[in-house]
DNA sequence: GTAATAAATGCACACGTGTGCAGAAGGTCT
DNA sequence: AGACCTTCTGCACACGTGTGCATTTATTAC
């Protein structure tokens, strides 16, 4: 139906070939040939076919992309560096999400394979490691990013949560609470784990314990979930003063119980989030939070995946590469010093 | 590199054409040989190349979905809905963000005819029409959602905007408000003339009328547009008693600036939104909004969008199609009965 | 003028899949 | 036994592009 070279090559007069090469920038054909079937090119609306093209060059400058949710603001942020260093490369992006769904993450990987994508980036934290593995098992050059398994992979790149949490930590230890809970999600496996460590190691260095009652875990970052975690903190005989969330949406959905419940925040309770999303600066009061560099992230990760695909065909050796990024503490107006009444 | 049929046929002993039909379930090859070579397929892990398929079969079981900005809630939603259409029948989606930018939607268009994808969803506000009737022009099936220029397209999606307006001016008009502000959006065409306009016609139909002053317009939607336009109603020698903002992010900013400057809200001021985001319902107090259906809109629309693929050969004549669908007034806590203060 | 060299182009095949047509194998009927 | 039908399989070509090699044409050298 559309336009092919042949086509051109007929209107030109000149085989297919010499199209081809014309177009490709091949200096075998002389300037004025190339001029006049580019010419005729662009007249005619021709475009290549992605399909017979990588049928032949075995490359479909398509790279993978595979997230969580598509409306997780979080990860929208990481695919804006991912997308900007594609495209300056002249590759494409082929998104799809997982949606916590292993039919849906078969489905992925499937389509993945049947698409022949150049290589892929895992950006959900969910996304089954047999399933990553199938697709390097299948050759597939593949990037994890915050990945709960990331071990099991040569190249990833993730945040420094463990720092981050730290730093949180830190931050409200100085202001001089010592009462700190946690609510975390169950469900961003390594995340999820290195945020509380982070969270137990500061805490181990302030010489504070911390009272097992105060770590409590819900499945998933929907801000009702944080909503509904707040009731379990608000039984406890002895409240805490802070409360550190896994993340904005948590934080966000927590504070929204607290001001319901006329619990004063910071005045009566400190929040702090995580990721630094968008609406975390919006919230009232507005989040102290940690601010995850999003969109290096995401560049980060598409650059190491293109500098894979550079080198692909002396890939087989194992190398290793992982880089880590850290985020910077965001204090905003979520977080105070805890008052006399709660110090006690 | 990877496995194709002529492999298979190889480990079999079969022609590759015998292979070719047995996976395509042609009842032509015997019921012993199908299931045979079937197996031997699965063990070798073998995946059909797209490429190849799409080059011969002419259609590459993908459609193009085109947004504004992939990190917008709103869209994200949208593309739930049509993601589900497509993947139940056997779709991927080739997610393509314009993000405002003129060269990289002539990229996009230029991606979506390279791919030869089967066709086009475009859900941008802003896109250009000239690039869509590019697409057009070259035989791709579009259908646009919720599109500023739907009358160059012959089959669209899009909410009533309208009526949408229309009830929340109806709903502050009940309440008793007479002095009403809107709060537009230059950059969304016919989406935010629609609004307008439903403001404007109900406004009529209750027979009030609209201080010219009470009008104002930014370019965008982000949060921080919504608080900077707080100082210029805050300005008005006669402040309005409601304001109308054009979407749930404009809103929330407004909101944040009223906190800030002390207005009550809403007490001294009501606020609505549009849209109903998933976080209008956790701001400070919760925003009364319009709830759109996205999942819906989504969903209609790639179904329209498969049908025409269905019946692509016939495709030839002039028919048209649109469907609306009106959204349903959500009302939270930020507008109340204006105060007598206010009244006067 | 002829041979040798350089420059430009065409021929033919390949990539992996699908499909019309011919042909082989096996069976039934006269 | 031969004619015929049914059932199954293989041959060969096509889709649109890229590329090694042969071939043609123009250029230069003797």
């Amino acid at each position: 139906m559309a336009i092919t070279i042949k086509d051109i090559a007929k209107r030109t007069g000149v085989s297919h070939s010499t199209v081809s090469r014309a177009l490709g920038g091949n200096s075998l054909i002389s300037e004025e040939t190339t001029t006049r079937i580019r010419k005729v090119a662009r007249e005619m609306g021709y475009q290549p076919s992605a399909a017979a093209r990588s049928l032949k060059t075995n490359q479909t400058k398509v790279i993978g992309v595979i997230v969580n949710s598509i409306d997780d603001p979080f990860f929208s942020e990481i695919l804006f560096g991912i997308e900007d260093a594609a495209q300056q490369a002249g590759y494409s992006l082929f998104i799809a999400a997982s949606q916590y769904d292993p039919i849906r993450e078969q489905n992925i990987v499937q389509t993945m394979m049947e698409q022949r994508t150049d290589g892929v980036i895992i950006c959900s934290s969910s996304f089954s490691a047999d399933k990553g593995r199938q697709l390097l098992a299948n050759g597939f050059p593949v990037v994890v990013v915050n990945y709960k398994a990331n071990e099991n992979f040569n190249y990833s790149i993730y945040h420094d949560d463990v720092d981050g949490s730290q730093q949180l930590t830190r931050h409200l230890l100085a202001l001089g609470h010592t009462k700190i809970a946690y609510l975390g999600n169950s469900q961003s496996g390594r995340t999820s784990l290195d945020r509380l460590n982070g969270f137990k190691k500061e805490m181990r260095k302030g010489g504070v314990k911390i009272n097992p009652a105060y770590i409590f875990e819900v499945e998933g970052s929907d801000p009702a979930l944080g909503k509904e975690s707040f009731h379990y903190f608000m039984n406890l005989s002895d409240r805490p003063t802070a409360i550190m969330c896994f993340n904005d949406m948590l934080a966000i959905g927590f504070l929204h119980a607290c001001r319901q419940a006329g619990i004063r925040v910071p005045d009566d309770l400190s929040v702090t989030g995580f990721d630094n999303i968008t609406f975390s600066a919006y919230t009232s009061p507005p989040l102290t939070t940690l601010d995850q560099p999003k969109y290096s992230i995401g560049n980060e990760s598409a650059h190491l995946l293109l500098e894979l695909l550079g080198k692909k065909i002396e890939n087989s050796n194992n190398t290793h590469k992982e880089k880590v990024l850290k985020g910077r503490l965001l204090v905003r107006s979520s977080t105070s010093a805890p008052t006399q009444m709660n110090k006690g």
